[in-house]
DNA sequence: GGGGTGTATGTTATAACATAACGGGATGCG
DNA sequence: CGCATCCCGTTATGTTATAACATACACCCC
């Protein structure tokens, strides 16, 4: 039994990929789409790691067990995992990393520590920006939405 | 005097290049920091093309001029005209835009159409993202907000 | 079984974006 | 002058991403 930070609070990890894959692998029959191994692999990858990954380290960790070599590999079945919602991607850092509640569709929110690489995923809600964006006339499709900062644990100590 | 889109709606553009341009200047020699020709020509190809533009088409823009046709020219310019807040970056489409509004500091969001490539700048209102950032304890430094859709101009028609 | 269709993979090559590192010229200052 | 700093030019390389083409396989229909 493992203990590592998802977010930025610490919490019992293992089990969390194993019911993430299998949660997967259900939507997927539901939607009539195939988690094929590569696909599969890659999510398990990216649970596992729980963290940003470029996708040339994912590509590394599949290459290293004979699911492909070649950067289409990579971006295909991270393509997959990222239109499924199972992975969102990170314009900021042009990285991936596994949704932290994949349960319901969402709008994805990022905070991003400069100093530890920390990614954590925040629920996006509509504020005064999606109201002027309608305001305006446009139609949104899909939001960006990154905070780039300090985590808790890296912030100067005020007390010594 | 020419009529281009800005943001969504059609306006004057020719003047207010120039102004841009002389606003920018006052500003550096405020600040103390160097407008030097080849990061003021780069400012007046953003603010004149007023879209968003890649780093190298940019840089073919220099060239042309014989001002510098090594990447990091057009890197080192609009790095500054990013720090200095008359340019912005846009994380989705790895490219730049001229600041819609330079006149005082601003966390900029935009709105991207999927169909054209325009792109129209926003103010960013801290939401409850920014919120529940805080309760965590993160402390946001800096934030990127991009939507992406469809403009008004190439939403299909309800009423032929 | 043969033939058509669609999806997923594999592979090559290249496009597109970005920076490290070095050297040189201008400027300012003690 | 000697030195620091800033800006610029260039070489070389690193990093991220996709176009384009070929192959494999499952599936359905006849
Ligand atoms: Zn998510
Ligand atoms: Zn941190
Ligand atoms: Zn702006
Ligand atoms: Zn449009």
């Amino acid at each position: 039994m493992s203990s590592d930070p998802i977010g930025f609070t610490a919490h019992d990890h293992t089990h969390c990929v194993k019911s993430a894959l299998a949660a997967a692998q259900a939507v997927c029959i539901q939607r009539g789409v195939q988690m094929t191994p590569v696909r599969l692999r890659t999510l398990e990858i990216m649970l596992e790691e729980h963290a940003a990954m470029g996708a040339y380290d994912v590509l590394a960790r599949l290459n290293a067990e004979g699911l492909g070599s070649k950067p289409p590999v990579a971006y295909r079945a991270l393509g997959f995992l990222v239109d499924q919602g199972f992975v969102h991607r990170i314009e900021r850092l042009n990285a991936f990393i596994a949704c932290a509640h994949p349960e319901d569709a969402h709008n994805p929110a990022f905070m991003i520590c400069r100093s530890c690489g920390t990614v954590a995923e925040a629920q996006a809600q509509s504020g005064t920006f999606v109201q002027s964006a309608a305001q305006t006339g446009f139609q949104i499709e899909q939001t960006v939405i990154e905070a780039e900062g300090l985590c808790p644990s890296c912030q100067p100590q005020v007390q010594p």
